[in-house]
DNA sequence: CAGCGCTATTCAGCGTTACTATGTACTGGT
DNA sequence: ACCAGTACATAGTAACGCTGAATAGCGCTG
C-alpha cells in the first residue's frame, strides 16, 4: 500500500467502519470483504480485527459471538449509544477536514 | 486536541503544507500561523517544523536560508518538481477517500 | 481419510505521524 | 536589563495501520 494512504487512513478507517456499523451488525471477516468491496482492496485483515478491538475496549460497540456454518464462530459487533454519538464526532472532524482541504484543492487560499 | 482530529491529521496535514508551498513559498514560522488562520488553531510548532524536516530529507522541498529582520534567519521550503508530482498523489490519494466517505456520509451503503 | 481451500480470529514487531514540553537564538521596545 | 515577539529545533510518547504468521473449524475432492 502507498504510504500516503497507510497515514490518511489513520483515523478515516475507523469512521468508515463505525459508519458501516451504524447501518447494520456485522463481524470482521465480513467487514473486510465489504471493504474490498468499495475498492480498499489492500487493508490487511488484521488491521481491521485490530480495529474492532480497539472500538470494543472503547464501548463504541456490542459484540456477541454467533456459530457459524463454516468455520469458527463469527464475533457480531453492533454500534451503540458511545458509538454513534462518536460517529457523529467523527462526522463533523472529518467534515471540518474536508471543507479546508476542498478550498485548498480550488487554489483558495 | 481531539484524538479523532489528531489521527486524521496523519497524512493530511502534510498534504495541506505542500499544497500552500505550492500556492507560494513559506518558513515554518509563517506556516505555523497561517495554519491557525485556517482554523487549525491547535497544531503546535514543534509539528510543522518536524513535518518540514520530513518534507525536505525526503527532497520535495528546496530549501533557502533568507535573513530576517526580526529573529533568526527564516528558511524558506519552496515546493519542486518531486513536491509537485508527490502533491499529485495526494490529492488523487485524498479525491478517493473523500467520495468513499462523501458516499457513506449520505447513508449510500 | 488426507489434504486443500475457505471461513474467522488473533498476535508480535515495525514504521510513520502528531503531540507535549522544552530549549536555543535573535531583535526591538521600555 | 528585561521582556515580548520572531524563528527554529528536538527528545520522548502515544496511536494507528502494516507485515507476516499462527491457530482453528468446516466442507469438498482425490
Amino acid at each position: 500500500m502507498g504510504r500516503q494512504m497507510t497515514e490518511l487512513l489513520k483515523g478515516t478507517l475507523e469512521g468508515i467502519v463505525l459508519a458501516l456499523l451504524e447501518a447494520r451488525p456485522a463481524y470482521g471477516y465480513e467487514i473486510t470483504a465489504w471493504l474490498r468491496e468499495q475498492g480498499f482492496s489492500d487493508i490487511a485483515e488484521g488491521t481491521v480485527y485490530a480495529l474492532l478491538v480497539r472500538i470494543e475496549q472503547r464501548g463504541l460497540v456490542d459484540v456477541e459471538k454467533v456459530p457459524s456454518e463454516k468455520g469458527p464462530p463469527r464475533k457480531v459487533y453492533t454500534l451503540n449509544a458511545r458509538g454513534r454519538s462518536d460517529l457523529a464526532e467523527f462526522w463533523t472532524t472529518w467534515g471540518f477536514l474536508a471543507e479546508r482541504l476542498g478550498r485548498l484543492r480550488d487554489g483558495d487560499r
